[in-house]
DNA sequence: TCTTGACTTGGAGTGTACTCCAAGTTGTAT
DNA sequence: ATACAACTTGGAGTACACTCCAAGTCAAGA
């Protein structure tokens, strides 16, 4: 059995593949949120294709409202192996709960702008409404 | 044909109502996103529950991801009256598309939890699983 | 009247997450 | 050999959205 060896990547390219930018990467190793990346004999970083799909990991977590503290803390449980499993699995439970409840408020604000679209094309089609109906915005 | 006299609330009042706390309720005014406020003899703000569904839609726009910025272009266009109701239509439109893009990206996380989860189960059932698999995670 | 709590202002401070910079080193193409 | 781009570091600066504070005024009950 041999090792397939895996292809390495440049700080460049795990910023084009990950979008994040190059100081947010650098940014992220300074406060731990990822390790200490391995380093070419000039001190570049390397990527492999399995740190990548980590940090595309990342930003799924984050674009979905997780903060850099709580991904820390679940790659401190990754790191402490597999008796931190059945945390790990409750704290994605928990994290799929929370994006539940996100998807919930999102539909219904887009019910709210749809009603208040509208409201808007009556008045726009028929002026002596939005005499009689006062859009509510704050005023 | 008389106005009803609609009742008036404190700031403390409508910080309870809209769950702005009234540093905020505050902080928007100054910021220009709400306008200057209805004012007692004493100099007290007062609130029209007219004002307080403003407010809460105003929360809704930003749970939602609008920025204080658009909110104050939006009101700008309130204020200029109907002639901005088209805009004021495809800002809403606009917004709702991208609510739409946030909830396929929440569904799609969502998805990639379930994966994770019940990989994460698998490596646990079968701790043999755990060391073919590595979880992506960043490292 | 006295006290207690609610409210006012302008401005300073905070937390999160970057983002940029200077000064220096390394890698690659000509 | 000489550019020139890519990379390195520590640390400073920025953007957004609040949040807190001091010092003072106002309102309502005992």
């Amino acid at each position: 059995m041999i090792d397939i060896p895996e292809t390495v990547s440049t700080i460049k390219q795990a910023a084009e593949f990950t979008g994040l930018s190059e100081d947010t990467i650098r940014y992220y190793e300074k406060i731990g949120l990822l390790p200490y990346a391995d380093r070419k004999a000039s001190g570049h970083r390397t990527y492999s294709k399995h740190q990548l799909e980590g940090m595309v990991f990342l930003t799924r977590l984050k674009a979905t409202g997780m903060t850099l503290e709580e991904m820390k803390h679940f790659r401190k449980l990754y790191e402490m192996g597999e008796a931190s499993l059945p945390e790990r699995v409750s704290i994605l439970i928990e994290h799929k709960n929370r994006i539940q409840n996100e998807i919930d408020r999102l539909l219904e604000t887009q019910r709210m702008i749809d009603f208040k679209i509208d409201k808007f094309k009556e008045a726009f089609v028929n002026p002596d409404l939005n005499k009689k109906w006062k859009s509510p915005f704050a005023d």
